[in-house]
DNA sequence: TCCCGGTTCCAACAAAAGTTAAGGACGCCA
DNA sequence: TGGCGTCCTTAACTTTTGTTGGAACCGGGA
């Protein structure tokens, strides 16, 4: 698999894309920045696609992305997967656990990744202590809950080039938030067959979406890269709206 | 449209599903359903297929399905509508507003309602006032949120046919915590445009769908109401686990 | 009562997506 | 350096779903 530019992560900047995306979200008070950073975190290193936790597991810990990429998902009986969301740096894709006790899906590295966990017993007590970060988490889970939103939209009603498009350009605008935007190219590590299960397609039609956004000149996709080569071109056949994302504290 | 059994509802009954449900999925202490019972409600009635709050606006209330059925839904540019959830009494749809200033989609009736509308003022101080009951709802966020996740799944992985049943025994699942269940029928007041809208099919498939069903003797759809026909079909068809649902608070 | 608008239902055809199968590229490792 | 496994790519064919257009049904209001 692809493998994501994973060098060894100081201490001090597991907690740093976390602030800078509840910066952005939410407006942050020092007293809150000072709480997260000292906030204990247990770091571990996972290899590229391997599961975190797992539905029906009972979790104990959230799971702090350092670095790499994570993808949840869900399983059924007929063997078909679907992608849920893809998840990035400074996120925590399982905050949710912390009350929903049993997983109702999956949690698993896309590329080779750092995480970090906190106890939510941790948690729970940092909220108790301060409301004011329980807010703010709360906001979190309701934005990966907006995010749900526009992915069954995504899904739903828009033709597979544009479902392509709209999942690109959401993930750009995410890493925009932690600076992980290179020029015009930016990392987007699935396969072609992972690709096929976030958009709800097979790997045989992802390939021709995506050979179809090649050969008009909007986009390429290659070793878990995204290239825009018409930016215009692209946000038109994406249809994106962000305001989902609400990434400022007045949205 | 259909119309829903709406009858006068006694103010003492407005909370009543909402505990029931609260008590299901979380359990919920005495002093937690004082506080709940002491909420000020402003009760409302809405006509059949009309906006409560549209994508875009800020909310200052959230609401409460007192009565009757909604839905919430996204409309995207090219005028295609993608149905998220359908909801019922006991439940509070956009309890997302409360920390997701702006509406990111819409949430309108399917039938005529009764609904109630609690300040965010008044739920902020109750928060503050009874971290219990902070936790009780943002736990009822997170379910909100797990039921998208599932959407995803079924929009994206099942069959058409498969969609569609797993819709209705969702629905079904949840009218029988309130007790709205009629023997192997309950009412699912959509139109056949607005089934569509739900699966990510056109009305027309929708119609084919529903026949498909009908002449397979798994279930009929008639006038808003499902009646199963055969259970063990109608299961085997419909895929359907419901621990996304965390309808007991160990789960 | 009859008409009207919104549903439901259906058929014929078109387009999108799934299936199957197979060859080629590429990195990894022995 | 050669072989192996994974991923990418494509073609041919099948199935599902969308589109268009029209008929039948049904309830409510004039």
């Amino acid at each position: 698999m692809y493998r994501s530019e994973l060098t060894r992560v100081p201490s001090d900047t597991i907690r740093a894309a976390l602030v800078r995306r509840l910066r952005t979200s939410s407006g942050i008070s020092d007293d809150d920045v000072k709480e997260i950073e000292a906030l204990p975190i247990a770091v571990r290193q996972y290899p590229a696609e391997t599961p975190v936790v797992r539905d029906g597991e009972r979790a104990t810990d959230c799971c702090l992305i350092a670095d790499g990429f994570c993808a949840r998902s869900k399983t059924i009986p007929s063997g078909k997967r679907q992608i849920l969301s893809i998840h990035i740096p400074g996120e925590i894709p399982d905050l949710m656990s912390l009350f929903l006790h049993v997983m109702d899906h999956d949690l698993s590295t896309l590329t080779p990744c750092t995480l970090g966990f906190i106890k939510h017993e941790t948690l729970r007590k940092l909220h108790q202590r301060s409301p004011s970060v329980a807010e703010l988490f709360w906001r979190d889970t309701l934005i990966d809950s907006a995010m749900f939103r526009e992915w069954i939209v995504n899904v739903g009603q828009r033709p597979a080039p544009a479902r392509l498009a709209h999942v690109m350009i959401e993930l750009r605008e995410r890493l925009r938030v932690i600076e992980r935007l290179d020029g015009n190219s930016f990392e987007m590590p699935l396969t072609q067959e992972q690709i096929g299960e976030a958009l709800g397609i097979t790997a045989v039609h992802a390939n021709r979406v995506i050979k179809q956004l090649r050969q008009e000149g909007i986009a390429e996709l290659h070793r878990g890269r995204v290239t825009v080569l018409d930016e215009r071109k692209f946000l038109e056949l994406a249809d994106f709206d962000g305001r989902y994302l609400h990434q400022s504290p007045t949205l």
